[in-house]
DNA sequence: TATGAATGAGCATTCATTCAT
DNA sequence: AATGAATGAATGCTCATTCAT
């Protein structure tokens, strides 16, 4: 019994450091494969960068494939606070035409912001370049991503349109229509040019154009 | 004299070669970037694919790199085709708004269609994988492409506002809406599931949605 | 605590081991360099005549240039013994003329016959192939080499002028002039027909006749 | 008969073309072993700077390595007209020993200028460091370069023997030593420092410090 | 005879992965 | 459990030489 419970406690401290070394894995494997994409990224280098040896990545992930895929995917189930911020936004309360312009003007620059984040875009291009290779990954990606998003911006325009304050057939659409009108153009161009992100001045006037766009086509009211 | 032309008539045949065998690396070299990717293409696979030696490929293109850059310039400045064929549909005149949307309709796409073209869809994603390593690449390619298509749009609305079937006080604005209205979701989409594109019952779906929601904003009758 | 001292034996280990590993490269590769120069001596062929992989090769030395350089500057270093020999020479007392003679044939003779071994002609070589790519290493060796066989000299010659043995107004000139005397044709007819040096008695008549000349020049008795 | 001689003609015109080729590719190899050694220059490069094509080089050597010898033999011969100004001073006719240490000082001083020319510098470090591979081209280069300069030294030597003006038991040892103490040291430098050579000033200490020397040792007057 | 292409090998360097201690 | 070494294959690139036209 003593022995055991000796052993279990080891075992508990070993499980700990074990975890720790998987976290600087983690850790030293995503800053480089965002930083340098998948291809360029060595095994020795993750290591390295983590200050463990080869064989204690080899032992926690079996594969350099997985060892991507298994970092990603944890990276992509963070969106949460992303979307978080958004919810807040979004679950302002609204009784006029005039409140809904802004809470959807400030839903699409909280969205635009949010993705226009460095290490959102750098994941961003990563997942893109690897589809081919991963595409289990990158479906994920999405569905966690950008198909959120628009679940989040689909169920707030239902309730705004159960109160009379747009009307929208297909919410979907609507919701599609929305979140492009907010990012499509910026996220465009920051995936052609890494590290340009527009102005504040920019996104706002975005932001603003996307509301009015959208409520132009979808508000009930005037 | 007879040595001199003959000389010419030689280098004139072997200039046809050369140029014959610079063109199968060529068409070697984009097929397998396109599918494979940039770094996982060797040489000596595009020499193999082209039927010449590894020699030859580099007495023609002095490096990897630039094999890739004059490769990509090149079928970057092919988008000419997709911008004439959209450049047809915004020319025919119209009259009344419903003509407009007709013209929308069909704009957005035609657009969506040239967009979704597998080799336009893996020319993208190969050069946002690379766009860290070649910055003026994805640069020159994001002005070619998604830009020009502004332009065009731009240049279309302008002459639409002149005849007073719509109001927008920002053209460049406006023409960036419209083209992610029509292309975003299905470009986003498609970049992390490749092979994957909606069908045309979607397609139209999309289209006239995007058609709808801009005059909605934009169009002045009603 | 265990598991902390074993970690430090095995690295101590390790350790040994690891530089045991250098030691085999440094053998190979300095052997090869000296046989076959730079240019001809492959990666391959060092690691495998070090019994190494090359993967440990290339952990220990970055480059091919880094390997070359610390090799050559360790041999380069070692010219320390010859230098001790020479220094022996040079100290023995001397009160005449004659006593002066023998000591500069003495000192001629082992300064022929150290710089004519055969590893010493081979690195002279390889060193005066390569100064173009190696010029800090060539002009390392210069100074390691034959700037401080002259210091010996000159500093051994200052003694002598300070005993009234021998004039001269420009010891750094005289001493280069005995050494010359001394090395200089033998020097270079050795650089233009490797492995064939002077036999002993001919190495014995180019030192006594350097003593001699350079007596005839400074000596101050007669 | 007439196309008998049509035919002479035409192949004299094709062998002055020949002999034409020939000389640019001689110069172009020539200046590039001299620049960049024999391993790092290659027959493409040497048929570019010469402007002819592989084959033409290949047919007038068959080899690399002959080509190498041919052109290095070529250089090496053409010695001669620094061997013919050395004889010019060499000549002048000398009365006293103060005529003849301004001769020895003219003679040690054109000989270091002679052999710290460039050209002169680069191709002995070309040839000692190919003289593994190419034994028979350094012995040649020396027997044809620093063995005639002895030799006319040495038969200066023997003229002012017969007159009286100095005394040299052996004159080959005698000539040698007046050469080494001329050029040693500054060519030893030269050999270790690829560019720089002694300053004129420099070059006149050491010209007149070894004809001070040399007549010591030998001299007959005093 | 001269040109571009091909051949076939070689080299420096890197990598993912496994072995031995 | 962790380290250094090894493996074995690949990659970009270059070269001397030969072929075909």
């Amino acid at each position: 019994m003593t022995t055991e419970s000796h052993d279990l406690e080891l075992s508990a401290l070993a499980q700990r450091r074990t975890a720790l070394k998987r976290q600087q894995i983690t850790e030293a494997a995503l800053s480089l494969f965002l930083r340098n994409g998948y291809g360029k990224t060595s095994m020795d280098q993750i290591a390295a960068d983590a200050g463990v040896s080869k064989q204690t990545v080899y032992k926690q992930f079996s594969d350099k494939e997985t060892l991507f895929q298994e970092i990603a995917r944890g990276v992509t189930a963070n969106s949460d606070h992303i979307l978080g911020e958004l919810a807040t936004v979004v679950d302002t309360p609204v009784g006029t035409t005039e409140d809904l312009r802004k809470v959807l003007q400030r839903l699409a620059r909280r969205y635009l912001d949010a993705v226009m984040e460095p290490h959102v875009l750098s994941l961003r291009r990563l997942i893109i370049a690897e589809a081919d290779q991963f595409p289990d990954l990158a479906h994920r990606y999405h569905q966690l991503g950008p198909e959120r998003g628009l679940d989040l911006i689909e169920s707030a325009q239902r309730r705004w349109a159960e109160q009379g304050l747009i009307v929208a057939p297909d919410l979907r659409m609507a919701a599609s229509q929305f979140a492009y009108l907010s990012l499509g153009s910026s996220q465009d161009h920051a995936m052609f040019h890494p590290g340009q992100t527009p102005k504040p001045a920019e996104r706002a006037r975005v932001a603003k154009a996307a509301a009015s766009t959208f409520l132009a086509a979808y508000g009930r009211d005037r």
